[in-house]
DNA sequence: GTGTAACGGAGCTGTTCGCTCCGGAATATC
DNA sequence: GATATTCCGGAGCGAACAGCTCCGTTACAC
């Protein structure tokens, strides 16, 4: 599969391209200059537009990717054998990447039809996770699958200005403090009414 | 007090401005246009431009603002007889006026001296607030001042896209969500150093 | 040496920004 | 009324910046 000499080159800068965006677009919100993306990945603009022909498929490729990373840590959280302990492995696994800085970013663009299988397919996969926590009495009741994205999504939304080291730490923090408080039993009841996922899904315009 | 005729006027649009700002930037950043700001007041950019010089002035008015808006929170959490409601109360208002979302915008315009001096004030009543709920023993011991201020930052962070009622909705939710996991005594500890106020007030600037 | 494939980045074109400027409407004064 | 004053709206200015193209250069293959 390796190939030699530039052909190698030109691999290693896709990937280098696609960090690179990963980097810039969930840290700097989805308006980032493409230039910012040629420069963090250390390579020209032409570089960049051979591979993608426009921002936007750039960024539905990031999306799935984003997408499909997330169906591999909610996969993991299933392997783990303490139905708390996935759930938290699932939810620490993508806030660490930021997985949901690019979900309301996907409103933005065209979502193919690609993208819509593998969003059914974690939803899937996730639900199957929050249900068995459910089932062993370990997450309190109230709370959804969809409260769960919507919080790893509010922990994923990034602070404007320079990336800083030291707000992933604190980050850490907070989100040990949320995660405790979605242990059961609440000690109050969430008010209002749970997240439709119609709601949640008509951010990305009409389903295919 | 109260003048009368195009002066009224002019003190009502000085307030429509403010909140229009407010709105404006509290969900769409820092970097959302100043025309923005007039459409949404219901204004012309003249009638913007009398009042604030520049744009940077409009923001240091709002941020000074909003900080005066924190103290009274505090102020008013500190009035209630119950520890833990007056901190919920505090924490439950900044988060409702989104006070958070400016405190990182504050990293790129200049810090007048009456801001450094409210930001002092804010931190040391939300410090006293802080301190009564710990030393009750209804707020877990390794959480700081400091923490929850992040939090409510973390918080306050808007969605890219349009405003959407729902998102408010939602935001509550989780926001109960992450205030039962602030109750002593947490189930894990908190990973990690507390942030120190050095690096908090760092992205400000260097101290007046 | 020659051909080919991938490279970088200056520059084109259109958009958007912060801000100014001015004609007109509403109010105050005589 | 007539005049002077105050405040209004928003078109438009110059500069900055966006996405994207284009082309001279470079590194490898044979």
């Amino acid at each position: 599969m390796s190939r030699r000499g530039r052909q190698a080159e030109a691999a290693r800068n896709d990937l280098r391209l696609l960090r690179a965006a990963h980097e810039v677009f969930t840290t700097q919100g989805f308006d980032a200059p493409v230039s910012a993306i040629a420069n963090q990945a250390g390579l020209g603009m032409g570089s960049l537009y051979r591979r993608y022909r426009t921002k936007e498929e750039l960024l539905q490729r990031l999306c799935l990717i984003a997408m499909e990373r997330a169906v591999a840590a909610a996969e993991d959280g299933l392997a783990q054998a303490d139905p708390w302990d996935g759930l938290v492995l699932y939810v620490r696994t993508c806030v660490e990447f930021r997985s949901g800085a690019l979900a309301p970013i996907a409103g933005t663009i065209e979502v193919t039809g690609e993208m819509w299988r593998v969003a059914r397919l974690a939803e899937e996969v996730a639900d199957r996770l929050v249900t068995r926590a459910h089932e062993a009495g370990v997450l309190r009741s109230d709370v959804t699958a969809l409260d769960i994205s919507l919080l790893m999504e509010q922990f994923s939304r990034p602070a404007p200005g320079p990336l800083d080291e030291e707000h992933c730490k604190v980050r850490e923090r907070l989100l040990a403090i949320a995660l405790d408080g979605l242990r059961a039993p609440g000690a109050t009841e969430l008010p209002g009414d749970p997240p439709s996922a119609e709601w949640y899904e008509g951010r990305w315009g009409s389903a295919p």
